[in-house]
DNA sequence: GGAAGACACTTGACAAAGTATAGCACTATG
DNA sequence: CATAGTGCTATACTTTGTCAAGTGTCTTCC
């Protein structure tokens, strides 16, 4: 198949992002580094099956850190690192859009709802 | 469980671009509009059953308008909708973090890159 | 004129991805 | 001492996406 075309960084990019949770998980971190639990609950309530798999595919992407500070008891924190603090600029885009285009319940007055999610 | 806090857009928002194609779609749909089987193509292969349940609910979302040009033969385009077309610019964001962080046969010889995808 | 291919889907079997739940070894709190 | 919390893992289950094939009509090629 041609799934090997010319490489295309966005396209790689997307296939990165749009992967579910990664999303949510960066815009977590963007606020602080978080334990695994804290992160799970910070992002809208992964499970942990998934939240590893995610966590360990973006520290193998290099977008994030993973510090263990002991393991019995377990005390983890996971932190962005340079290339997922980048994506500040991704997530901002999103959060203007999102205001834009989703937010109905702040400027319901004057614009019709465009946009139905749930 | 909190999955009904209080309503954040951009959460909602990432929910829509989380799915899988859809930022795809939107990519490539900015370029102008495109046919059915064309959309899937220039989305990098997506199947006909997912991309319909994407078109449609895209649609239903109003970020993409779909016109029956004729119904035999089957013709029919879609095209972003104003509320798509915002999406420029998230779409701009993840094209530069991607030609920042992901891009690497276009400086180097080198074949290890830093982000390995797929 | 007849076969082949394109178009926009649709259907149904199947695989992959995500989820729920429980549990481990341990600590801190009440 | 009991309960809740830590970072994870294992198992079973559900949701989601994919593949292959088919539909009816038109266009293109020979």
């Amino acid at each position: 198949m041609d799934a090997e075309r010319e490489y295309c960084p966005v396209h790689e990019a997307i296939q990165v992002l749009q992967a579910k949770w990664t999303m949510h998980i960066v815009r977590a971190l963007l606020d602080g580094p978080l334990g695994f639990n804290e992160l799970g609950r910070a992002v809208g309530g992964c499970n942990p099956a998934t939240l590893k798999v995610r966590l360990d595919h973006l520290e193998e992407l290099g977008l994030l850190r993973r510090t263990v500070h002991s393991q019995m008891p377990p005390r983890t924190s996971y932190e962005l690192a340079p290339a997922g603090v980048d994506l500040q600029r991704v997530i901002d885009a999103i959060d203007a859009w999102g205001r834009e285009h989703l937010d109905v319940a702040a400027g319901e007055a004057d614009e019709e709802p465009s946009l139905a999610v749930g």
